[in-house]
DNA sequence: GATGAATGAGCATTCATTCAT
DNA sequence: CATGAATGAATGCTCATTCAT
């Protein structure tokens, strides 16, 4: 741990930013190399050195666009709830009415392209805690609002006498957690393919709130 | 010369090791120590130098009894499985009939203890990928015999009509992975006690398999 | 951490290295009281921070100049080679007609100027053992080139038929070999001054390929 | 380099040293692991752990037999010209009467055995330095004994009028010198067999002292 | 924006050797 | 002989970050 001492904590806003377009392109390219790095080797593992490299943006250039390295596992970490968010948010989706087939819907999707961030969700578990708990907090009530979306999902289910469960939040949060498992337990599930993973992830989250 | 040709890496048994019980119990001592610290802080954030001041052996003399940092991950996750597997052994648990009692007997024994290292079990799906190949094979198959457990009480029961399920190796996975519930996500369980938890924890994973 | 996985191979070119001007200046700076201190104390009794001293760089920045310790060794052996072939093409020597003559001028040149660098001989004998097999390849072909110098003079003094012998390779090797007497043997000729030593060279080894 | 102000010099007899056979065996036991590992790695990359393990001797009961690293080297490195001596008082070699046929019996033994412990030579060249100065010196007349006895041989053939030369201390030298041509320049002599080798090197040698 | 240079802090690991029991 | 423990001194190398030009 080098230089504790000095730390430069990222999200306070201690300089106006800059915002331009070409400022924005170059922190999203930073961001998405720094992803790949941090799932592939873990947030402590990787060096600024080799993000520079992975960016092709010389390493005391990067400080021009990202405060520290904090600030990278922040932003990585954003990006990937804003990801998970944006699929409540596909066309069409509200607008489904059978709560049944709106939770088959969530599954699938978050399946669909989860199984290609599942990694990103093992960075979630892995690497919160390196954040200081400022930013932790900001990233956990991110988190939340992927709960409520759920929660909701489920509320409409049991007035509507589809659904039943004793404790909506206890039970969101678990589906959650549930969507995951292929992720976080992925060295046990190699034996299923994608499409049997689905069908038993379904059923098995189906199961547990129908009557 | 840190000695980078001659890398002597952990669990290879290059040379019988010791085994005297002065030294097993140096090397526990050890262990323990750097489980508080993994938990804490992390495998790669935690430094030789302060497993050395946290067990009061002189750094040097603690290459004594572990090969290098990453036997002592090793170890330590080892440990972390012995105590779990001790749950099933624990004396009067095999002689349980009814397979919905003795799941839950699981369970509640599981988060008893469990809730207690429930950060262990964290640092288990954290640092997992710090071990190499190899060592991580090791690991991995200590965690299946745990699922393993849990398939056969699944498997008894399901021939006593008492259970319904359709894949019994994913669902005593998702079984194990639920019990880590709180562990992995403790930040938005913290509204509940470890008695409601432990209700809506048994409740969901017997209704999940119950006919 | 001493980063024991990533590890950077002197020689290997991962990244295109730096060239310009100040660069190569500050490398050679580098070299040079390398290859003093090597000489001095061998390599492997050289440790980085006396070369940091020596040349005033501070031994992080050191790592911005040269790759490895081990590339350190690499470029002053490759420097050593490089001073010696520079004797080959001096202006004025390809042009020698006469055979003996030629041989002769290599001789007194070479110790004229090896006697300076004796020591850097010795370190070429000493040290090339602590290179990886890869960078002693290009060491040794680097040498042969030496060699092969020499044997090209015996060769046309053969076709001239004043000189004669039975193996052109092994006489060139051999050559090579004795003018490096003095610096492996120093401690048993410091009974002789340079002058009587070049004198007792010179014939010594016009005898053994004269008819 | 570890704790160079300590040191306990081999050689002074500080304490009566044990000399029963079975401490002189264990001794030879040692030096000859060593000389193994010296070889093939160099005297400063050869931990007294590695020379335990080799010798089976716990690390510090290693110290009983020798006094340090040191005098290991010492020791090794006289056992070497030990063996180098042996040769001139092979049974019958004083009593071969012609000159040339006495330095071919030289060059042929030499080599015969020569040729096996050609690395022990190259130990000599590469090593001496790390002996503190006093040592080096007894080394350094063992070594001369080598060069007076071939030195002798000159001296008589060129009473005899078969040999010619200069200066018989410097051909002596010389001889020695090219004897261990294989051992220091292996890498350039691959390409000859043992058998053309010493042909070629033997009719080289006298060349270069009859007339 | 590139570039040369610095800096404070640390890393895991090894070394030869000694000593008391 | 074995064994547990200590110790003074390094080792090569990396870290994130800053700053002036």
């Amino acid at each position: 741990m080098p230089s504790m001492t000095r730390k430069t904590v990222a999200g306070k806003e201690e300089t106006p930013r800059k915002s331009s377009a070409l400022f924005l392109k170059r922190q999203s390219q930073i961001i998405k190399k720094a992803t790949k790095l941090f799932m592939k080797q873990g947030y402590a593992q990787t060096s600024m050195r080799e993000i520079s490299k992975a960016t092709g943006i010389d390493i005391r250039n990067l400080y021009y666009f990202i405060r520290s390295k904090e600030e990278i596992l922040f932003l990585v970490i954003e990006m990937i709830h804003r990801r998970e968010l944006e699929l409540f948010e596909k066309q069409g989706f509200t607008s489904i009415d059978d709560p049944v087939l709106q939770l088959r819907t969530v599954i699938r999707e978050f399946i669909d392209t989860g199984y290609g961030f599942g990694q990103e969700i093992l960075l979630l578990y892995r690497e919160s805690k390196s954040l200081p708990n400022r930013l932790l907090k900001v990233i956990l009530s991110r988190e939340s609002q992927v709960v409520d979306r759920i929660e909701e999902i489920l509320l409409r289910g049991r007035e509507k006498k589809v659904f039943q469960f004793e404790d909506a939040s206890f039970t969101a949060n678990m589906m959650v957690y549930e969507l995951s498992l292929h992720a976080l337990r992925n060295w046990n599930m190699k034996q299923y393919s994608k499409e049997e993973l689905t069908d038993l992830l379904e059923k098995h989250m189906i199961k547990a709130v129908t009557a």
